[in-house]
DNA sequence: GCAATCCACGTACCG
DNA sequence: ACCGGTACGTGGATTGCG
C-alpha cells in the first residue's frame, strides 16, 4: 500500500455516530480532491492540587458525561516535569466537559487545554500544518459525496514538496442594489455576481435574483473550487447571499462541498465546507500602508495594472438605472482584480498559514496576537508544555522604546543604522521568558528588580530559535538559487512570514488576553533595548559621528563609512549583536518632532515618514502639497524651491482650483456612535449617515468635506458624496489643511506663515535673503 | 464677560 | 482582539484680565 501523499486544504472536526470525528480535506499528489477522516478523541489536563493517581480515580468515579478515560501522564509547566491527570472526552467540546468537572470538584487544581479549539488540537498533536503537504499510510474506505474518503492507519509525516498542488480558485464579486442606504438583506436584491476562475473562463450572473443566486450555486458546484477568492466576503456577501438565498430560493446557499452552506466561524469568518474561503479585504485592513482599504487602493498597493471604471457604493442604484452595462463592468473587473490579488498573494497565504498552524481561511481573519499564540500552542504540544487557559489579566503599564530628539533642519548624507530583529535577539541572547524569570540573581535588565535564569533555555527562546533555524535554512536555499521559479516564490514568501512571526512575540508577550502573557518578559525586553540602543549611541558620539536621530532600534547619522564600520563592529564584540548600514538619505529633513522626517535615497526615492503626506486623515490636497514640498526642498537641496512650490498650491486653493476628491477627508469610526463623548466632525457626519439607512460599524473610513457656513467645524462636515465644489469652505482648507502641511516642513528653515502666503508671482528670492 | 490657555479626547502614525 | 511612544487637531472647560 502507498502512503496516501496530500497537500491540506482544510480541516473541520464533524460529529457523528460514533464520536467526533476531524476531516482533513486535501489533495492528493495526483489531483484527486479527498478527505481523510480520523477518530480523534480530545484531552485537556489538570495540574492536581493533591497525589495525581487519586484525582485521577476521583474523577474516574463521578462518571461525567463526555468523559471517555482518566489517566495520569507526564506533562511540562513552565519547562519542569510534571504529573498530570488527562481527561479524554469522547465529545468535540473539552471546555463543556471541563466545566461539568470544576462544578464537582471546584479544588481539583488548575485546567489546563480545555478552551483549545478541536481542530487545532488534532493538527497540533499530529504536527500538522495546513497549506502544506503531509503523507499518511491510509485505506481508501468508501466515498462522502464524489470525494474519496481515507482513513489513516499511521503517523502522518511531513512531505518535502514544496510548492502546492494545482488549484481550482473561484472569484467573484456581487453588487447589491439599494434604493436608500446601504443594501440590506431583508430589503433588497442581488443584482450581479461576477466570477472568474482559474481555468480563464469568465462569467455573469444577471436578471431575476433567483437566477442569479442558482447560477452562482450551480457553477460553484460543477467547478467545485479549492479556494473560493473575493474582497468582502466574511462581512459583507457570504451573509449578505445567505440570507438572500434563504429569502428567494427558501433554501440554503450550497455552495460549501457537499453541500454545505456557508457558516460563521471564529475570528469573524466564514467557512466553507472542504473549500478555502480566501477573503482578501482581510489582508487590506491589516496592510498599514494603505490609508484607504478599498479594492482599488489594495490592488495599486500589490502592482497589480488595471484600469477600474469604478462605480462607488452610494452610487451603485443609480449608476444601474442609468447605465447598467457599466455597473456590470465594473462588478467583472472586481472579480479580475481578485483572481489577480489571489496570485500574488496565495504564496505569501499559505506560508503564513502553515507557520501558524491555523487554516488559510482563519489566518487572514485572526490578528497577530492569536497567529503568534497559535505557533506558540503547536510548538507547546511538541515539548509537552501544557497550554494554559486564555484569561484576561490586569494590565500593567511598561516603559517601551527610547526616541531620541531629532535635530532639525536639512541634512545630507545620512546613514541609517539599526539592529536586526532587535527584540528578537534579546530575547534569544538574555533567554528572556515566562518561564525563566527569577528573582534572586540571574540576568537583569537595567533598573529591573527581576532577572532571568541563563539555562536552561526558556520556551520562548525555544520558539524562536526554531523560527529563526526556519528562516536561515529558507534563506540559505534562496541563495543557493536551485530551487525552481515557483518553489522560489514560495520559499520567499515563507521567509517573510517567518520574519513577521518573530518580530510579533515580543507585542504577544506583552499582550494581556494572551495565553503566555508576561509583563516581565516584555518589559525587560524593552529595558534591554533602551540599554542597547543607548550605549551605540554614546559610543557612535564617541567615535566622532554626528547622531541626527533615533527610534527604537534605529540610529541616523552623518554618513562616515570608517567611523560607522567601527560602530557596527564594536555593536558586535560589546553588545553581541548585529547592527546593519540600511541605507544612506542623500539629503533629509527633520522637523523638530519626533517620528516625522523625510529623506531622499542615494536611489533617488523619496521616502516619507509619519509626516501629514502619509496620514490617513488629511486631505489629499494637503498631502500632494507636503510631498511637492519636501521633494522639491530634498531634490534642489535648497529650501527656496519648496516655498515656490507651496505658493503654487495656496495658490491652487485660493483659486477652488482643485477636485472634490482631493478635498475629502477621511477618518475611522473605531467604536459604536453612541461611545463618543466628543463631538467631532466624522462623527456627526457618521450619525446623519446612519439616520439616512447607511450601515455604519466600528472600521469603517468616513469620508467628509468642509464646507462654507457658520458654526464650529462638526457643523459644516459633509459627506463627501453630498458635497460639491461651490459649498466648498476654501479658507479652512488653506488655513487649516494646506498651510500647516507645507509649513511644517519649512518651518525649520525659518520660513513663516507670512512668506508662505505671499502670490507666487512679483515675489522674488531675494525677499528672503 | 470675553479671549487666551489648558486639557481631554480621538486618530493615526513609528518602530 | 500585539506593545509603548509620539504628534496633533478639535471641542470645551478653565483661567486670567479688566
Amino acid at each position: 500500500m502507498a502512503p496516501l501523499r496530500f497537500w491540506i486544504l482544510d480541516v473541520a472536526g464533524e460529529v457523528e455516530e460514533g464520536g467526533p470525528m476531524v476531516w482533513l480535506w486535501g489533495v492528493s499528489g495526483d489531483g484527486e480532491r479527498v478527505i481523510v477522516r480520523s477518530s480523534f478523541k480530545p484531552s485537556f489536563y489538570i495540574a492536581p492540587s493533591e497525589e495525581p493517581d487519586s484525582l485521577a480515580s476521583r474523577i474516574a468515579d463521578l462518571r461525567l458525561e463526555g468523559v471517555e478515560s482518566v489517566s495520569v501522564v507526564e506533562k511540562r509547566l513552565r519547562g519542569q516535569p510534571i504529573k498530570v491527570v488527562e481527561v479524554k472526552c469522547g465529545v468535540e467540546d473539552t471546555k463543556e466537559v471541563a466545566e461539568r468537572l470544576r462544578k464537582r470538584l471546584p479544588e481539583c487544581g488548575e485546567i489546563y487545554g480545555d478552551d483549545v479549539r478541536y481542530s487545532q488540537k488534532f493538527l497540533c498533536l499530529n504536527k500538522l500544518a495546513p497549506c502544506s503537504w503531509v503523507s499518511v499510510e491510509a485505506i481508501r474506505s468508501g466515498h462522502i459525496g464524489s470525494y474519496p474518503m481515507y482513513t489513516p492507519v499511521g503517523r502522518f509525516e511531513p512531505a518535502e514538496l514544496v510548492a502546492p498542488p494545482d488549484l481550482r480558485v473561484l472569484a467573484f464579486d456581487a453588487q447589491y442594489l439599494s434604493e436608500r442606504g446601504s443594501p440590506q438583506p431583508e430589503r433588497d436584491p442581488v443584482a450581479i455576481i461576477s466570477i472568474v476562475s482559474s481555468d480563464g473562463s469568465e462569467g455573469q450572473f444577471v436578471g431575476g435574483e433567483s437566477e442569479v443566486l442558482r447560477g452562482f450555486i450551480r457553477v460553484v458546484n460543477s467547478f467545485d473550487p479549492d479556494i473560493v477568492a473575493s474582497f468582502g466576503s466574511n462581512k459583507r456577501h457570504m451573509p449578505y447571499l445567505s440570507a438572500r438565498a434563504r429569502r428567494v430560493l427558501g433554501g440554503p446557499l450550497a455552495i460549501g462541498r457537499l453541500g454545505a452552506e456557508p457558516h460563521t466561524s471564529v475570528y469573524g469568518h466564514v467557512s466553507l465546507q472542504g473549500r478555502v474561503n480566501l477573503d482578501f479585504q482581510d489582508m487590506a485592513e491589516q496592510t498599514v500602508e494603505l490609508k484607504l482599504e478599498s479594492l482599488e487602493a489594495f490592488t495599486l498597493f500589490l502592482g497589480i495594472k488595471m484600469d477600474f471604471d469604478t462605480v462607488e457604493e452610494f452610487d451603485v442604484a443609480e449608476t444601474w438605472k442609468r447605465d447598467r452595462d457599466r455597473v456590470l463592468r465594473y462588478s467583472l473587473q472586481r472579480a479580475r482584480a481578485v483572481m489577480e490579488m489571489y496570485r500574488v498573494l496565495s504564496d505569501y497565504v499559505f506560508s503564513l498559514s502553515a507557520i501558524t498552524f491555523m487554516p488559510a481561511d482563519h489566518v487572514l481573519t485572526a490578528s497577530t496576537g492569536f497567529r503568534v499564540e497559535s505557533r506558540l500552542m503547536a510548538f507547546a504540544s511538541g515539548l509537552g508544555e501544557l497550554i494554559p487557559r486564555r484569561r484576561e489579566v490586569s494590565r500593567e503599564t511598561y516603559p517601551g522604546a527610547v526616541v531620541i530628539e531629532p535635530k532639525p533642519g536639512l541634512h545630507r548624507e545620512v546613514a541609517v543604522l539599526d539592529f536586526r530583529s532587535m527584540y528578537p535577539s534579546l530575547m534569544l541572547k538574555h533567554n528572556i521568558s515566562f518561564d525563566t524569570v527569577v528573582t534572586q540573581d540571574g540576568d537583569r535588565p537595567p533598573g529591573l528588580d527581576f532577572g532571568f535564569r541563563r539555562a536552561p533555555q526558556g520556551f520562548i527562546p525555544l520558539a524562536l530559535r526554531e523560527l529563526l533555524d526556519e528562516r536561515l535554512r529558507v534563506r540559505a536555499i534562496i541563495q543557493r538559487g536551485s530551487a525552481g521559479p515557483v518553489e522560489m516564490r514560495v520559499y520567499e514568501a515563507r521567509e517573510r512570514a517567518l520574519k513577521v512571526t518573530a518580530n510579533a512575540t515580543y507585542g504577544y508577550l506583552g499582550w494581556p488576553a494572551a495565553r503566555w502573557y508576561s509583563r516581565e518578559a516584555a518589559e525587560a525586553t524593552t529595558a534591554w533595548g533602551r540599554a542597547v540602543i543607548t550605549s551605540a549611541i554614546q559610543k557612535a558620539g564617541e567615535l566622532g559621528l554626528t547622531v541626527i536621530y533615533g527610534d527604537t532600534d534605529s540610529i541616523f547619522v552623518n554618513h562616515d563609512e570608517a567611523k560607522i564600520s567601527r560602530l557596527v563592529e564594536w555593536v558586535s564584540q560589546e553588545l553581541g549583536l548585529e547592527v546593519r548600514l540600511e541605507k544612506v538619505y542623500q539629503r533629509a529633513i527633520f522637523t523638530e518632532a519626533k517620528k516625522r522626517y523625510a529623506g531622499l535615497t542615494t536611489d533617488g526615492r523619496l521616502e516619507l515618514v509619519g509626516l501629514e503626506a502619509v496620514r490617513g486623515d488629511w486631505s489629499e490636497i494637503a498631502k500632494e502639497a507636503q510631498a511637492a514640498v519636501i521633494e522639491s526642498v530634498l531634490r534642489s537641496g535648497s529650501w527656496s524651491a519648496g516655498l515656490l512650490k507651496a505658493r503654487e498650491y495656496i495658490k491652487k486653493i485660493r483659486e477652488g482650483h482643485v477636485p472634490l476628491k482631493k478635498l475629502v477627508i477621511w477618518k475611522q469610526i473605531t467604536r459604536p456612535l453612541e461611545d463618543y463623548e466628543a463631538t467631532q466632525p466624522h462623527i456627526v457626519v457618521a450619525k446623519q449617515l446612519l439616520e439616512e439607512g447607511w450601515r455604519i460599524t466600528p472600521g469603517d473610513k468616513v469620508g467628509f468635506v468642509i464646507t462654507r457656513g457658520p458654526g464650529r467645524l462638526y457643523e459644516k462636515a459633509r459627506p463627501y458624496f453630498k458635497a460639491s465644489q461651490d459649498l466648498i469652505d476654501w479658507e479652512y482648507y488653506l488655513e487649516k489643511q494646506v498651510l500647516p502641511s507645507c509649513l511644517r516642513v519649512l518651518e525649520p528653515f525659518g520660513v513663516t506663515e507670512k512668506d508662505l502666503r505671499k502670490s507666487p508671482e512679483g515675489v522674488t528670492l531675494t525677499d528672503f535673503a
